[in-house]
DNA sequence: GAGTGGTCTAGACCACGAG
DNA sequence: TCGTGGTCTAGACCACTCA
């Protein structure tokens, strides 16, 4: 309890730690290799990758495949925010922000069926989003809308247009590793885990509006969400 | 692209799941040993280690340390709910949840006094909270508050009284590796990612009230956010 | 093609849990 | 004490990036 284990890989992420925030080590700047690394920390490679993998889920580094490890601009995070307004359109810090729209009409199984409140095989359409700033993903979402709620074909537009007054938002947010598909198209390493969310959003009728199951890297996304309490409800804090 | 590399570990993950679905494998039985398992695979122990921290993230196998991997009771999974009511107090399954507590006196320091908004140096109150359901914990909470606001001493049932009507909650998650300590005090292994929320409680006056470090195993436990919307306010979905 | 990270192997040794 | 999982080693081989 008092130690929990020195472990090699946490001295050295703090050693790395330590020269980013002296600024030793710059953002932008590229580490050695990590065949260099590892005989300067006197450590097996496996181990060093460890260490880097701390750093890399803190948000410090950065690895791309086949070029290096980096030290992360630290202000780029990308924030989802959460609520009602889908996957952060937000102040869109200059860098190019695409998305990639494709749709696909399937019918309801099991698991998304429950999700939806619909009975199994009725018509839905699934918009797979991939959101890019620059070349680097920020976000994966799939979204599942009824058939006869969803809009006629072009997706990125329309949308908009004000719907039939939903009433609630219900997003669950949990922490695992990435499927391999997951992986590739976020660019990110198997290793590294995800914020994966699940947002619910209800009619004022009851009635399930839209499903989405979103996935962000674990690495350069944060989730966001703000509650206001108008003071008349009773509010326990424990 | 097409095939997103074959993967060793995906596979024997993929062969388990199904496994466990099919009811082949039941919740609380338990796997043989990785030693047995990676054999009959015929891969090596650390590919093999891979594969069930894939099921463990997703909260499917539990590996106790000393005794084996176990498959989880599906139901068993914790939710934090966010919005204000802090480390969801919840049904309480029947199982002992209880609460480990201990208060410190300390002072703000450079990232905590931004947080709280609070000049370096000013005095706060320590809360340091430890979940336990049974003897799995659910949940480890740093909670900051000003010193002038802090309840007397005895914090089990002090904070339930009725404050100056705050305004808003505040939270963002992301997932990350825990630390040694985090990882000890949850019992979670050092590679499962867990759950980190930052709650920042705002009174009606914009005086920040609480900040709160909340850590929670991303195997077991999930965060739940709703928002609700009256239809008067304009709300843009892209 | 040279250099990088990504995956995997076949072990060794330590730490924990239960009898 | 014995069997378990946790950490680490010292390599091999593949996949990607860039000149």
């Amino acid at each position: 309890m008092t130690h929990p284990a020195p472990s090699r890989r946490h001295a050295i992420a703090e050693d790395l730690r330590n020269q980013i925030s002296t600024g030793h080590l710059k953002p932008g700047e590229r580490l050695p290799s990590e065949a260099q690394l590892a005989t300067r920390y006197e450590v097996s490679t496996p181990t060093l990758r460890n260490a880097l993998a701390l750093l890399q889920s803190e948000g410090l580094v950065e690895k791309i495949h086949g070029s290096g490890n980096f030290i992360r601009h630290p202000l780029r995070r990308f924030t989802y925010v959460g609520g009602g307004n889908t996957p952060a359109v937000q102040p869109a810090p200059d860098g190019a922000l695409s998305v990639t729209v494709s749709t696909t009409n399937l019918r309801a199984q099991g698991h998304l069926a429950a999700l939806l409140k619909v009975t199994p095989s009725s018509p839905l359409t699934e918009f797979l989003h991939l959101r890019h700033e620059g070349k680097t993903p920020h976000s994966l979402a799939r979204v599942y809308i009824p058939r006869d709620l969803a809009p006629a074909a072009d997706a990125a537009a329309s949308l908009s247009s004000p719907r039939p007054s939903l009433a609630e938002v219900q997003e669950k947010v949990s922490a695992r590793l990435p499927t391999p598909e997951e992986a590739t198209a976020l660019r990110i390493s198997q290793s590294l885990a995800v914020l994966a969310i699940t947002r619910v959003v209800t009619d004022i009728n009851g009635r399930v509006v839209e499903a989405a199951l979103l996935v962000l890297p674990g690495d350069r996304a944060d989730a966001l969400f703000t509650a206001r309490h108008t003071p008349e409800e009773g509010n326990s804090n424990e």
